[in-house]
DNA sequence: CAAGATTGAGTGCTCAATCTTT
DNA sequence: AAAGATTGAGCACTCAATCTTG
């Protein structure tokens, strides 16, 4: 893959139509190295964690928040915000996961247009199951390049970025 | 948000069923900050661009291989491996490019198993039009919260890193 | 058979509309 | 009207099978 020779976002000096003084070219440079690498390492888990059938990342996210919270149970309008999904995509998921018995679905004592979901045994399993696989992907396609020092880094600026940024809408 | 009180892919001392020593937990939390902030800059731009009624983030990344490759032409083989979309996905969106005539596809001389994709002169228009929104959004939600030193770090670590992952399978 | 590219079936995400309860 | 959650329609991605040419 020639990242230099053809561009991928803007790998020029100059902006599609021109020059434009106005930007840091940097910026650009950065964020699309960030997106490629996201992109190849995001497609890599998946097919790992697939091919040994075990949860995709996105029911993951969910039942690793289910599993740290408090009596292993969330509501809906909190996992929302926490989590990568969108609402409606949270949604669907969640119900895949119910129909899997993953997770069961509860009513709010407290709200009855509130939904509670409460992490299963078998959502417990999951998770376990899934966990080797998932770190050791992620050691080897991202930490072992990095030094304890950039990943220092990493977690100081993203997480503040991540605080910054719009969460859902 | 919050990251440190509920977990994303692991924000806890403890892997899901107890201490796991052998991993540094700085990877994962690198790791999940990095997913955060990706997934919420992109949904923003895109719905950005969505609104402006301009082209989304893939097409965008296919034309501007193409306004920079030799004549405005490249091969199919080519531009796959150059891009964030998979082989499949990259065919399916360049129908899409080539109905909405942004992009021509015409037959390869060498090889009559090939193809040609050829810019249009729409398709140049369509990437002039987005490139001053995905420019600013790309600004706004990450650029402007780091350093001229900071880029540059990502920039190396993130390109070394891309050349190192697996392409496309 | 391998390489280049497309296609069918299935899955899952998106927005916007909807329904219920406050 | 607003908040909490679901749903319908549409779109775009995935893998695996397919077709064509070398």
């Amino acid at each position: 893959v020639q990242h230099n020779e053809y561009c991928c976002l803007c790998n020029n000096i100059r902006a599609p139509w021109g020059v434009d003084r106005s930007f840091r070219r940097k910026e650009v440079d950065a964020w699309r190295e960030l997106l490629i690498c996201h992109s190849r390492i995001v497609r890599a888990v998946e097919r790992e964690l697939e091919k040994e059938h075990l949860v995709p990342l996105s029911s993951y996210d969910i039942l690793l928040h289910l599993r740290y919270a408090p009596n292993k149970r969330r509501r809906f309008r909190d996992l929302n915000g926490e989590i990568v999904l969108s609402r409606s995509a949270l949604s669907r998921c969640l119900d895949r996961l119910a129909e899997a018995k993953l997770v069961t679905k509860l009513d709010c004592p407290e709200d009855p247009r509130g939904l509670i979901i409460e992490l299963a045994p078998a959502g417990e399993t999951a998770l376990k199951s899934a966990w080797p696989i998932y770190r050791r992907q992620i050691h080897e396609l991202f930490g072992t390049h990095f030094s304890d020092k950039e990943l220092d880094f990493i977690v100081k600026k993203f997480s503040a970025l991540a605080r910054v940024l719009p969460g859902e809408l």
